[in-house]
RNA sequence: GCGGUCGUAGCUCAGCGGUAGAGCCCUCGGUUGUGGUCCGAGUUGUCGCGGGUUCAAAUCCCGUCGAUCGCCCCA
């Protein structure tokens, strides 16, 4: 007798996995995304999960955290190439089109739902590993700014199928926030920007005021007004109107509030509140220098967003010398699953796809309810014939624990009749294999 | 990387100095071709890991690892 050792697991941290009747709901939801991606003509790419380190840093230092992998037996002096796990789908999107420019047909419109790795201390909604289902729209030199109204509708339309409840999505343009702070004559705009952005946490105006003052030095005239423009928040085009009042003037700014109105003006068809034109929207320090989108649960807006992205002049310039501008939007798959998994606390009943348990009566009979189970395949249900010669409680209680909603009793004997059982309410009843419907 | 909380059975947890517990789950049974309820029986633990204090540690102390929440950052 050899003692057996046993590995006990432990959750690694960040890295989720469900229980197969949740993964089952994942799957519907990832199906409802394609569906409705592909319904606006957008195709399908799949990247390898890694790219080179060099590619990840074309643009300049990483500051996100990122896996980066390497072989267990590698030698000391290899020289092969470093890998990283991607940190988004952005980035290998621009390499992608860079290096297929011919191949591809322009305005190139693709989406792409994978898994994305950061190697930031998961908590709340944070992973290390997940998911986001992407959309972009890439043109050579111009890019139609109908496409930035576009995909904040195609995501609305996702979520709204989704039912994941009370959302609004807020839509800013970054030439106007940039544009107000150069009319404003404040020309490094970084920690302004992070005030800005960080406001809900540090306590509304009063936070914002202290950190400027803290960090900048801004005179009470200049931070009033940024503090002024950060309530701007409109259902339509309005808010240009509210920024004409805070009497500042520049040339990007202009741009950026014509370029907003009409992204507004293009989203009216949208459920009212589902959409805001909300100027205190930074999105990060990131590459966009157009439209901005970021998207929030009414009654929990400190979650963080589940769907954001934005416009970006010239996506990859870093890897080929053509001007591609594009626009684009992410949900974040993950973060928004798990908000919903927790927060209705889903007890879906069915385990497997499975339609109909066909019951084996006895180990001769096993050809014939074979027979039965391909047919009622062949209709279209999903089908398991029960595994083992047992008692027929027993089979029963397998499609009872696994919530197989049909239980299907071939005939026992020659000549007799095919019966089947519905699960939810106990009702049995003769049936034909070759017609009978699920109710 | 920095703080707060928490690690006991597969799961949820009780025990908080004196021989490891409950519920759930799981397995079997309650006779012949029918689940959920009920009843009975049974299996399951390096009490996260290492050290210290003590006659005695799951229990007290220190360390460590892991999880979790928050900060930074972000989907």
């Amino acid at each position: 007798m050899s003692e057996k050792k046993i590995y006990k697991p432990k959750p690694v941290s960040g890295f989720p996995e469900w229980l197969p009747q949740i993964r089952r709901i994942e799957q519907h939801w990832f199906d409802h995304i394609r569906s409705v991606f592909e319904s606006y003509g957008y195709c399908s790419i799949e990247t390898p999960s890694v790219e080179e380190l060099d590619v990840l840093a074309a643009k300049g230092e990483v500051d996100k955290e990122i896996y980066v992998i390497e072989r267990l037996h590698k030698e000391d002096d290899d020289k092969e190439a470093r890998l990283a796990l991607h940190f988004d789908q952005t980035v290998p999107l621009a390499r992608y089109v860079a290096q297929r420019f011919n191949d591809l047909d322009f305005p190139f419109k693709r989406y792409q739902m994978q898994r994305v790795w950061r190697g930031e201390r998961p908590q709340a909604g944070r992973f290390r590993e997940f998911y986001q289902c992407d959309i972009d729209v890439i043109a050579v030199d111009n890019l139609p700014l109908h496409f930035d109204a576009e995909v904040p509708s195609i995501m609305i339309e996702i979520l709204q199928g989704l039912d994941v409840g009370a959302f609004q999505m807020q839509l800013s343009n970054r030439k106007i926030l940039m544009g107000f702070l150069a009319g404003l004559g404040i020309t490094d705009s970084v920690d302004v920007l992070r005030a800005i952005d960080k406001k809900d946490k540090i306590g509304g105006d009063d936070g914002v005021r202290k950190l400027l003052h803290s960090t900048t030095s801004l005179n009470d005239q200049q931070i009033e007004k940024i503090i002024g423009f950060t309530h701007i928040k409109t259902p339509d085009s309005s808010f240009v109107e509210h920024v004409r009042t805070l009497g500042v003037a520049h040339e990007t700014l202009e741009q950026g509030l014509n370029e907003l109105a009409f992204v507004m003006n293009n989203l009216q068809h949208i459920d009212a509140g589902l959409v805001v034109a909300d100027l205190s929207i930074v999105r990060g320090l990131d590459y966009y220098t157009g439209t901005v989108y970021e998207t929030r649960f009414l009654d929990d807006p400190n979650y963080g967003s589940i769907c954001s992205g934005g416009r970006y002049e010239d996506l990859a310039g870093s890897y080929i010398n053509k001007h591609l501008p594009g626009v684009g939007i992410s949900i974040g798959f993950s973060r928004l699953f798990d908000y919903m998994r927790l927060k209705n606390k889903w007890n879906p009943v069915r385990k497997t796809p499975t339609d109909i348990l066909v019951v084996l009566p006895s180990e001769d009979r096993r050809a014939h309810a074979a027979e039965t189970a391909r047919i009622l395949r062949h209709r279209g249900f999903c089908v398991e014939l029960y595994h083992a010669d047992q008692k027929l409680a027993k089979q029963l209680g397998y499609a009872e624990k696994k919530g197989i909603p049909y239980v299907w009793f071939p005939p026992f004997d020659d000549g007799g009749a095919h019966e089947v059982k519905d699960m939810t309410n106990g009702a049995q009843n003769k049936v034909d294999p070759m017609t009978w419907n699920a109710s």
